[in-house]
DNA sequence: TGCTAATTAGCAAGACATGCAAATTAGATC
DNA sequence: GATCTAATTTGCATGTCTTGCTAATTAGCA
């Protein structure tokens, strides 16, 4: 789904209230790219809409998960991000920005554990981490790379 | 390294001291199929060497992480869960469960994106996530599956 | 227009993880 | 084996992210 005017439907159909805060959560979801936390999207609904609660942000986020409207991602890099996009796509994850990007993998819904195979599979992610191209691109010219921190070290230091 | 031996090695190559709690954690660790998260660890730490602190296991954690001893792994779950393999492997969810299993993919080191080609890779990581056999075949004789939560509700609900 | 169940807001609390400082200790040195 | 010192452990405080709870508000139906 991505208008608001089916967003009326979709919830009617579970029995929900179409509500100002719910409208202007859903419809900043689908105008951003950037795979935000709840905090962010917060930030972005308080200056529309003064007065909006935190709790109803968080809340709003998990009903629309709930009806199949956005997936959560966890990276591991403190908050769950949250993404508009829940057609057949995978991540890619910058260890030095944290940008997260959708990417499109062919054949990756057909893979299989060689192993296991009486596990009954529902759904297959896969994620890239290393270098976006801006990051790769700043540290050819710019600061020598600090460090030898994990990947995921470093995903929780840019938490910040 | 599976060694406890090997481990006072690599210890004194980063400079740092084998201590008895960090033998023990890396013990604890390796006879560890469950992917334990550091709260796990600590409590069955705890009961070989009471008094042991919640805190030194997180450090000792980190620090097997910067080693390369092992690995984060944060699957959506609420805590970080620590894998001593870190060899070239993936993991299967089970969504009923929240029982993670170390699998194999054959050719999954060489998927690309078909787009962000200008992304630099150094690391591909696959999820699967269903159900295990342990839980599908419970649920066939058992009890009625109960209503839709998305996977990641369910993982956070059997977080408790 | 009125009714009622759903929703919101705000605060408290819970889970997970880290920062800090004093006390302790591993391991090098003599 | 005794001594010394920097690394480590503890325990507590703090911080971040998220959810629980409840009174007040409101969407949508009759």
């Amino acid at each position: 789904m991505q208008s608001p005017a089916s967003l009326a439907v979709a919830y009617r159909a579970n029995g929900r209230k179409l509500t100002p805060q719910r409208q202007l959560i859903f419809q900043l979801m689908h105008e951003n790219e950037t795979h935000p936390t709840a905090e962010d999207l917060y930030a972005q609904a308080s200056a529309q809409m003064p007065g909006i609660s935190l709790r109803t942000v968080y809340q709003t986020l998990n009903e629309l998960a709930e009806m199949g409207e956005l997936q959560f991602i966890e990276i591991g890099s403190g908050a769950t991000r949250f993404d508009p996009n829940v057609g057949d796509h995978h991540h890619a994850v910058c260890d030095s920005c944290g940008q997260i990007r959708d990417v499109h993998v062919r054949g990756a819904a057909t893979l299989r554990p060689t192993d296991s195979t009486d596990f009954v599979i529902n759904e297959v992610g896969v994620v890239f981490r290393g270098i976006c191209s801006a990051c790769e691109t700043s540290r050819r010219k710019g600061s020598s790379q600090r460090g030898a921190k994990s990947p995921v070290q470093q995903a929780k230091a840019s938490k910040k």
